[in-house]
DNA sequence: CTCTAACCGAGACGGTACGTCAGGTCTTGAC
DNA sequence: GTCAAGACCTGACGTACCGTCTCGGTTAGAG
């Protein structure tokens, strides 16, 4: 049923027939973007994509399987989804550092709301729940294994909790308050998170910017 | 647009017309419970609740707002969602006892389908996700800090992180595990949950019954 | 199924229960001929009268059979559709009193409009077109026989077209302009049917007020 | 609102996309005429029409205003409604084949509910009237008017009544009977109107076969 | 002075069909 | 072989009314 090429897939040289236009797939992103701005994704529409870019519906049932697909694609393309992960020198300053980029991200309220979408999505269609983890979660996933790993190298990741269970603790909270509570991911839970995962004998920061009370330990 | 009068509003006594029919009610939700396991959210539709319930769709319309609610009523009728809370002694005891006890209700593949389903369909109608916080997610939220509460007057509450924070990591791991990994939530993340978030100087469980091997360390 | 006890019916002395409400009988015709006016036939509905009228649809749907028939109960309440039939010594002149009158009646725009709508309802229902003939359109036919009567008992009645094929023409012509043409009922059509159906020797009017020019007499 | 591209509209050579199904076309006409005949036009539906035609909803609105637009397609389609206007050589003789012809049309019941049904439409729906007058009815009117040039042109036409009135008489009585009395279009009935709007001095037929009873003339 | 029958308003009920929307597919002629 | 265009079948939507069925509450004769 879902035989498409894969988008990614390359050009093929030796084939024959008409080219896939960049143009119109430059289109589709783009009128996606727009549209799902203007109307929100529940009123997002194939047909809708088609007519705003000019383009047909079978070109966009022809490469992508799914509105959320499309907008997917959209979303990598123009948004820098990408969280660096530079060696800040200790586990709780790499940790610190992805935590705020990654919270930066879930500041836009457009991007947000897309994320929230693609999430629900998901849950609806088993196939794109998958394409979502392996093109966007498990990237973010592995960017804070990086770090993790750095940490075990130099000795400072902490026996517990795991790996895993750490990563699942920190984007466990951020899908939470991003889908449930619509809190604002801020510096005090970077700071929380942090003091609770990477609890450095002579402690993660020394001076805190931050305005949270000292926290008088929590060991 | 939503004026229902509240389904569960009470029946007035004085009101003149016909009452409502409780059986229609009845039928209604356990048609929808059906289907839901036969058919799946994505493919549940009101006109095949009426169908199968034998009603009209304008039964339906007239008392819930969307398929989504029907299913939220439906599954807070029929499955005991509620989570006991009795006082253990102490904030860890608690938490374990709360954590397996919500633990047990995700691990019914149904039921936890039908969670998943709602939370997506919360994020693409405001208007639910409003009605799933305040008549599910909430209570659970409640539950939770009546254990933080009597753990504060005890004074084995740890300060940090703070009980908001707290519920946002209990909560938000058990939703991203749902949402996300589809990992199973078993007694090892009961564990780190509690040893994290009560971290007592006697420490938790003494004696643990877990299969868990002693973790000993993973760094 | 429709066991009415004919509307008409009278009071039937010996019989228990609460008697039919005068005031809601007149607040229903009210009601009816005001929304007709303002929705149009196509737009009314048993609901609208209900609830304009204040009454519930139960004692609509006790007393009428269908829409059409409040509606023609109310405009046989209401317009006065009595044709008079004052001998004036000749069939001529006779007719043509007769045929200004009837005219008369639909100059009324909105009289013309539910007469229309009543007859194309007569054309769904077979048992409303029943009912339409007898108490509507009979008794126009009853006074054109009338007149007919006099005219034969007078020696004046000619013998061709038959007095039933009269009838036919006189208001085949009427109700042609009614359904179809939609031209107005005007004085030169009365003119041109006494000319024909009553081509008196003497003939009819003498000296006519009409603009039509002088017609040499067809007879 | 109705912006048909007229269903008569040319195929358009140069025009992108898939062309209009005839298949569906058809198979829309043959299931609307029989199941008018199967349940009545009371009981047709649009729905009805695409269930039975294997085609969809959308496919019948995409083409026609509404379900008597259909049926007025598929009458005139099927049924031959044309009349056949031949020279006989008098007004008397062209009016009595127009009238034979016309009164023809009308013996078979199912299409003279068809147009009883569709002529009531027309009084619901303006737009379909309109529609209707155009499409059919002026047709005839225009045959009539064909005649009565071609005897005006011989010198035999009468000078009353007028033309338009006489047509308004012809039709006027057919409508009246197929729409009131339900009485049949019979021969006595040719013969009378003939006499009335073609009392030719030596005129109409001779011998007549009618068994109406000889009229001595009312010229 | 109840009893009982018929009416009344209100309004929920099971239905049917509406007209619309969008989905995903197919067809056409151009490129 | 892809493209824009657009018609096709399908299925569900949410709405409007239908005609029926409770409700609680009058209103009137008969007992």
């Amino acid at each position: 049923m879902n035989d498409q090429p894969a988008p990614e897939a390359a050009p093929e040289p030796g084939r024959p027939g008409r080219r896939r236009s960049e143009a119109s797939r430059q289109a589709i992103l783009a009128a996606t973007s727009e549209l799902v701005a203007e109307v929100g994704y529940a009123n997002l529409t194939i047909e809708g994509i088609a007519a705003r870019s000019g383009t047909g519906k079978q070109t966009i049932y022809r490469w992508w399987p799914s509105k959320a697909d499309v907008l997917l694609d959209a979303l990598m393309t123009k948004a820098e989804l990408h969280i660096p992960i530079p060696d800040k020198g200790s586990y709780a300053d790499d940790l610190r550092a992805f935590l705020t980029a990654s919270f930066a991200l879930g500041r836009d309220r457009r991007i947000m709301d897309i994320q929230r979408a693609l999430m629900a999505h998901a849950q609806l269609d088993e196939d794109f729940g998958r394409r979502l983890r392996t093109e966007a979660l498990q990237r973010r996933r592995d960017a804070l294994a990086v770090i993790q790993g750095r940490a075990r190298d130099r000795g400072d990741l902490p026996p517990s909790p795991s790996p895993g269970t750490a990563a699942d603790l920190v984007f466990g909270v951020i899908w939470y308050r991003v889908l449930v509570t619509h809190q604002p991911l801020d510096q005090a839970l970077v700071d929380e998170l942090v003091a609770m995962l990477a609890p450095a004998a002579n402690g993660g920061r020394r001076r805190t910017t931050s305005s949270r009370p000292r926290q008088g330990s929590n060991g």
